[in-house]
DNA sequence: GCTATTGATTTCCTTTTGGAAACCAGTTTC
DNA sequence: GAAACTGGTTTCCAAAAGGAAATCAATAGC
C-alpha cells in the first residue's frame, strides 16, 4: 500500500517515469512500419481476396466477385487497384470478347504468407483461450 | 491471344472455374482467426498502446497519455478496456491520492509479439521495396 | 474558495468506411 | 432491337470510427 501525499512529488516521479515510458526515436520508425502493413492488410475485404490469390492462379474479376462473400464491384475494384499500387498483385486485360481481366498474385505479394500465417496462428490460440475463459 | 466468341461456352468455363477459385468450408475457419487478429490490433492507437506497454512494465493511465502521441482519454480509455476483456493487459487501481491506475500487459499478451515483429519486418522491406521502385 | 491532480465518461461533431443501385461501353445471343 | 455478359465508375446514403471539450468525483496545495 503506497500513499503519495506530495502532488509536487508526484509530478516531478511522473517525469522521471515519462524517461522509462519514453518514446524513443528509433520507436516511431518501427511503428510506421507496422502501420504500413497493417493499413495494406486493413479494411473488410484484402486479407479475403489475398486468400483467394494465393489459393487460385489466375482469376478474373467476376469470379473474384463469386468467391468473396458479399462483396460489390465498387469495393472489389478500389481493393484490388490498392492492391496492384502495392505490387502485391498483377492486372492483366485479356482479349476475349467480352474482354476478361485477370488477377494474379505476384511472388512479392507471396512473401505476405508468413505475416499472415503468424496472424493465423495467433487468432486460433486466442479463440480457445477465450472459449476456455468462459467455461 | 485466346478468343471467346461463345458466351454459354464461358459461362460453363466460369461455372467449372468456381470449383478451383473455391471457398472450402475450413477456409471460413481460418479467415476467421484472421479476422480476430486483425480485429484485436486494428484502429489508430491499439499497436502504439500494446507497444509501450511492452517496453515498460507498469504504466499508468496519464503516462500512457503522454507517451502515446495524440491519443484523447476517451480513446485511450476504450482501447484499455477492450485490451483488458481480451486478458492482453491488467488493470489495477493503486491506493494512492489521487487515485492512479496501473496498466500493465500480461504474459498472454506478450504472445503478440510474434505477430508484431512478423508485420514489422514486412513492413520495413515493403517501405524499401517502394522506395526502390519510385527512384 | 480556487485551482490542479488523478482516471475516467458523456456529448456533440467530423471524417472515414462501406454498401446498394444506377449507369456505361463494347459485344454476343436470341 | 432486347437482354445478357464483361469490368468497371458514379452517386447517394448509412454506419462506424475518432476527436475536442465539458463534466465528474475525490483530494491536495495555495
Amino acid at each position: 500500500m503506497q500513499v503519495v501525499y506530495d502532488l509536487t512529488l508526484q509530478k516531478e516521479m511522473s517525469a522521471m517515469e515519462k524517461k522509462v515510458v519514453h518514446k524513443p526515436e528509433g520507436c516511431s520508425k518501427h511503428l510506421l512500419a507496422i502501420r504500413d502493413t497493417m493499413e495494406l492488410l486493413s479494411g473488410k475485404w484484402k486479407i479475403q481476396i489475398i486468400g483467394t490469390l494465393l489459393l487460385t492462379e489466375k482469376v478474373r474479376f467476376m469470379d473474384l466477385m463469386r468467391a468473396v462473400d458479399g462483396i460489390g464491384a465498387k469495393m472489389l475494384s478500389k481493393e484490388l487497384q490498392e492492391l496492384e499500387i502495392n505490387q502485391l498483385i498483377t492486372r492483366t486485360v485479356c482479349d476475349t470478347k467480352p474482354i476478361t481481366v485477370e488477377y494474379e498474385i505476384t511472388e512479392y505479394g507471396k512473401t505476405l504468407k508468413s505475416v499472415i500465417f503468424e496472424m493465423e496462428a495467433w487468432g486460433v490460440k486466442h479463440r480457445e483461450r477465450l472459449f476456455q475463459s468462459v467455461n
